[in-house]
DNA sequence: AACCGGAAGT
DNA sequence: TACTTCCGGT
């Protein structure tokens, strides 16, 4: 498409008629490249997308490119989504002998990565919300931080008020149908994203984390970080953990020095959107945001470096 | 738009 | 206590 600005990402975009046709800006107003925002999610793959924002369609991930360039969108996702198992169902195309089988390596190859990238975003978003893997493990509570996230993820206006007073479990048990009741524009997008998340904690179950099953379990991320009760994070700890995962938010977040500890916040209303969805702060922005790092100053864990820079701070005491 | 710190609320 | 919310001023 002709579209100024328009990356060949765009094609996941446009598969997707809700993006184009009810987006509202409640979300948009800080997004720098357009680019850098999800592309949505193509549903139609194997029940597979990686909507997870910020990372997906990027120039990195050629692959996706790939991927919905050539997926026909099929009905609906599947209920489950198994990396061996899944068998590309499009192999209409006649290729015969070498040209068929590398293209069939190929494919899988990508499954693979697809479903390990789909893990990976599940569990990256767990430690963020602070929620279980596993929908069914969800209060109320955990799934409007749920809904919250994925409203942010897929900039969906706010739907998570008709969907109150709902557990995991209750969410699990409704069908399309439901969710198209509560949310007749949106419905279905919920309904794919859950499907996703219980795929996702399906497959965590089924094969479990593989290689090292070591014991130092302590401090791997597993169902102990997710779950619930873990005391409430502080905005430091937040702000560090966005840093070292600097293949997910670089592009709101980074460091200038990571030596000295100099950070920079590159899309401030990003960041502090985060933060209100990890805190359950739903008006959460940058002007308290930046309040509550001020508070460090006196604490001496954060302050401004030497040399004062907009949306640079320094941790007092480095790594 | 960011930065600052007081003051009050949760 | 650790923010969150609000705010007047830089």
């Amino acid at each position: 498409m002709g579209t100024p600005g328009c990356t060949p990402h765009s094609a996941v975009f446009i598969s997707h008629p809700h993006y184009m046709d009810t987006r509202t800006d409640w979300l948009d107003e800080d997004v720098k490249p357009p680019r850098s925002l999800l592309g949505l999610p193509d549903f139609g793959w194997s029940g597979v997308c990686l909507p997870y924002c910020d990372r997906i369609a990027t120039e990195e991930d050629p692959w996706m490119l790939r991927m919905t360039e050539g997926s026909a969108p099929a009905a609906l996702p599947s209920r489950t989504l198994e990396p061996c198992s899944i068998k590309p169902n499009q192999s209409q195309e006649p290729s015969s002998g070498m040209e068929g089988q590398m293209e069939e390596r190929y494919l899988e190859q990508v499954q693979t990565m697809v479903v390990g990238e789909v893990l990976k975003d599940v569990d990256t978003a767990c430690k963020l919300l602070n929620i279980a893997s596993d929908p069914l493990d969800w209060s109320c509570a955990h799934v409007q931080k749920w809904l919250l996230w994925t409203e942010h993820l897929y900039r969906l206006p706010q739907v998570s008020a008709t969907f109150q007073e709902l557990t995991g479990r209750d969410l699990c048990s409704m069908t399309e149908a439901d969710f198209r009741q509560r949310s007749t524009q949106f419905g279905d997008v919920l309904y794919a994203h859950l499907d996703i998340w219980r795929s996702a904690a399906a497959m965590k179950e089924r094969c479990p984390p593989e290689d090292s099953k070591s014991e130092t379990d302590d401090d791997s991320w597993s169902d102990v970080m997710c779950s619930y009760p873990s005391q409430p994070i502080h905005l430091w700890q937040f702000l560090r953990e966005l840093l070292l995962k600097p293949h997910n938010y670089s592009r709101c977040i980074r460091w200038l020095n990571k030596e000295k500890g100099i950070f920079k916040i590159e899309d401030s209303a990003h960041v502090a959107r985060l933060w209100g969805i990890r805190k359950n702060r739903p008006a959460m922005n940058y002007d308290k945001l930046s309040r509550s790092i001020r508070q460090y100053y006196k604490k001496g864990i954060i302050r401004k470096p030497d040399v004062s820079r907009r949306l640079v701070y320094q941790f007092v005491h480095p790594v």
